[in-house]
DNA sequence: TTTTGAGTTGTTCGA
DNA sequence: GTCGAACAACTCAAA
């Protein structure tokens, strides 16, 4: 069983499909449990940490990475995870060569990098012994499998959500049996492991507990007060109004599937909060559907006249640079932004509502293309999901997936005042500000002590960039 | 094939 | 302070 994206034990196909392989029976072929279950053999859990993708993380998904591993590592038993380090396509099959594997059972990866890699490692497997067998995917409907009656992909949510709620999903997968058996802890020869990484120096940042226990635990603490409110305080990031399961699910530690499960399972008083978290889930599988048909558009414009618009370069203009690491930094002198640009400093996550502020204003205030901005995001969260982050931007630079009105431009000051009215949120990630009452903490230029503790003076003017942006807009528009 | 209705998340202006 | 209209006209999905 290599495990990747599905670091836990509970819903996974993939797992069961090892389990039962192990056992001498197919799952396709519907064989029955015979007596004397678990004789048959063992199954060898694998992790490997590929540079590839282990390099680009980051400190924030590296440390959430490792405490996974380890989390999962103690789930099995302790001491039984193997872990190896290199290019999945030279160690999965060693290792499937060591054990003496009749198969390696993987979780179907949708992302670009993982689809290139899962083909080759397949080839490389079928020199050997053992076949390559994909069961699930991370998705509660696989990528690629909602079209419309042409086999067409969808192009925005909307309908894409209609017809992914028809499609609908399998119940949660059952539990693995408690008498599977890890190699490791079973008789048999235990395969060679290499150390987990060293968890990298976080530098003050907070993570919150990590690994399928601590998802489970958040989730039902929010199906148990959180899901009630959702819809109403969702949107507010000075409360905790959010599912925050972003990074558990990134990490496959819980399943989308059991989370919609649970969902359908409550009361109907609680029915506009579970809408509304079902609805977000689905977004979560409409851009990595978008992905899974458009790979390029990780990187590329998804609309490519976008590209076309007058942009400010921080490779080649100090002023961009210098607007490029004020806004990274938390220093725009908007303290709605800066307050985002901080929590995720802080804490590598961004209450929704302020990634769209913090990149509208970046984009359409500092005319800076999203890929820088989607980098710094990678880089920093400890969700950073490819296709969420990538098209969350798109989104919002008018290039994605929704043909937005290209003249809706984020006010960082009345998205303030109208999302944090206490200013709470800006007090705590912005403590020069933490001397400005309510919601006077997003308007520190009112306020006669507003400078007083050196918090930064506005680095552009809202207004003005706003028109400028529109302008920009319209010259592609017109050719 | 043609036509029609609709589209996550907004802002500003004037009544 | 609240409300509706305008923004400018595009793309997509479905009838």
């Amino acid at each position: 069983m290599w495990f990747r994206r599905d670091l836990r034990l509970a819903d996974h196909p993939a797992l069961l499909a090892a389990v039962d392989a192990a056992n001498g029976r197919s799952r396709e072929g519907g064989g029955r449990a015979g007596p004397g279950n678990g004789a048959g053999g063992d199954v060898v859990p694998l992790f490997v940490v590929d540079p590839a993708l282990w390099e680009p993380a980051g400190p924030t998904r590296r440390a959430w990475l490792v405490r996974s591993l380890r989390s999962l590592d103690a789930a099995l038993g302790g001491d039984v995870l193997v872990v190896r380090h290199g290019s999945p396509e030279d160690v999965v099959p060693e290792v499937a060569r060591a054990a003496g594997a009749s198969s390696v059972h993987v979780t179907a990866d949708a992302g670009p990098y993982g689809r290139r890699r899962d083909d080759r490692v397949a080839a490389a497997l079928s020199d050997g012994e053992a076949r390559f067998v994909r069961t699930g995917t991370p998705y509660a409907v696989g990528p690629g499998s909602v079209v419309n009656g042409s086999g067409e992909p969808y192009k925005v949510f909307t309908p894409f959500s209609r017809a992914w709620l028809r499609t609908g999903w399998p119940a949660p997968a059952a539990p693995a049996p408690s008498a599977t058996l890890w190699r490791g802890t079973s008789g048999r020869r235990r395969v060679d492991g290499e150390p987990l990484p060293p968890e990298p120096d976080l530098d003050g940042l907070r993570l919150p507990d990590v690994g399928e226990e601590a998802a489970h635990r958040r989730w039902h603490a929010f199906l148990d007060s959180g899901v009630a409110g959702y819809a109403e305080r969702r949107d507010r990031p000075d409360v905790d109004g959010t599912s925050a399961m972003s990074a558990h699910l990134k990490y496959g530690e819980i399943h989308p599937r059991t989370m919609l499960a649970d969902l359908a399972r409550l009361p109907s008083s609680a029915r506009a909060g579970s809408d509304a978290l079902r609805s977000e889930l689905c977004w979560r599988e409409f851009y990595a559907d978008v992905l899974w048909h458009r790979p390029e558009t990780a990187r590329a414009y998804l609309r490519p006249e976008l590209a076309r618009m007058r942009y400010a370069d921080p490779a080649r203009s100090t002023t961009a640079r210098e607007r490029l690491e004020a806004w990274q930094r938390g220093r725009t002198g908007y303290p709605f932004v800066d307050a985002g640009m901080r929590q995720l400093r802080a804490v590598g996550w961004v209450h929704n509502r302020v990634r769209m502020v913090v990149a509208s204003f970046l984009v359409k205030d500092l005319h800076v293309e999203w890929q820088h901005g989607a980098r710094w995001f990678m880089r920093w969260l400890r969700d950073g999901d490819l296709a969420s982050n990538q098209h969350g931007w798109q989104w919002v630079a008018g290039s994605g997936t929704d043909a937005a009105p290209y003249f809706r431009v984020f006010n960082p000051v009345s998205q303030g005042e109208k999302f944090d009215p206490d200013g709470g949120y800006v007090r705590t990630y912005v403590p020069e500000l933490a001397h400005l009452p309510g919601r006077t903490a997003h308007t520190p230029w009112d306020a006669p002590d507003g400078y007083a503790h050196d918090y930064p003076r506005r680095i552009v003017d809202h207004a003005a960039e706003r028109v400028e942006a529109l302008a920009r807009y319209a010259e592609i528009r017109n050719g």
